[in-house]
DNA sequence: GTCAAATCTGGAATCATTCCAGATGTTTAG
DNA sequence: CTAAACATCTGGAATGATTCCAGATTTGAC
């Protein structure tokens, strides 16, 4: 296993331990999943990914877990009314996203680090006690754009 | 009536007849609720602005007129997973907003124009093809703060 | 006025998420 | 080791925003 993965595995287990949170199998498995997916899954599969090892696992499990996750700041959260939010535990702070929207893929945007005391210059321009922000770009990815251009062939 | 709301008014008029879409004396009195209010209404808000005049208006009307607006590119739609979607109608382009975690108000974030090729220069070096962008600031608005250092007077 | 097309209504269906009561598993004190 | 206390988990029901749909109403062309 990635050895990045394996450091952000225990990131989020000491962040939870701290909470005063037990690590169980199910969570445990949870935080794998999280650490080694990077395509940003919704709910459903990683209640398909736990499931995989521990077949009696319910969906509110999975939701109670992310709940945990969030109040320790270890997953950052990407909300949609239309689909099933999506999860980033790779990277738990706020970064951009470029987003498909024709196959819903989610990928990391690489940009360099903002400026760390960005929000707080933000929050003193604005008069608002900023905390955190979300920038995300939608469009189509190469693979659809491909797809739709190999279709009209 | 603000002459800028006016403009805004006929600009989402003749964007829909344009599309060989009339204006319904419903559809007409949102256009005029989604020019005239910053707030940001949610489909329920809008729905009640809408009954003041024409009480039997159905929910379903709302949502139908919103999907109008969006195809013709007049609309704004901020996405919640938690709640209820929330719509810019005055400035349809993406731009900016701060939202208060609190009050749930959302505010328009004043700051110059991006370039106008600054989604086609993205485009370029991702390899996406990108149409829109969504970037939000979260945190508490000035409102709230003051409450809260009241309430803990 | 009549007809056809567009619009609208009200209620049912869908689906992600939250809630809850009872079952299961884990830990601690003795 | 055992029992009580507590945390975790399950499965299903409740919630709430949104979508869907069939039938009723309104509008526009003639």
């Amino acid at each position: 296993m990635d050895s990045l993965v394996r450091t952000r595995i225990d990131e989020m287990r000491n962040a939870l331990l701290n909470q005063g949170i037990s690590i169980t199998r199910r969570r445990d498995k949870m935080l794998q999943a999280l650490a080694s997916d990077d395509r940003h899954p919704s709910v459903n599969e990683l209640h398909a990914e736990v499931r995989r090892w521990y077949p009696s696992t319910s969906l509110a499990t999975i939701y109670n877990t992310i709940e945990l996750l969030k109040d320790a700041g270890q997953i950052l959260e990407l909300e949609f009314s239309g689909s099933a939010n999506r999860y980033d535990g790779r990277r738990p702070m706020s970064h951009p996203h470029l987003i498909c929207l024709s196959c819903e893929s989610i990928e990391d945007m690489d940009v360099e680090e903002p400026e760390s005391d960005h929000l707080d210059r933000l929050s003193e321009d604005t008069g608002y006690h900023l905390v955190r922000q979300r920038t995300e770009y939608y469009g189509i990815c190469p693979d659809c754009q491909e797809q739709t251009a190999a279709a009209s062939d």
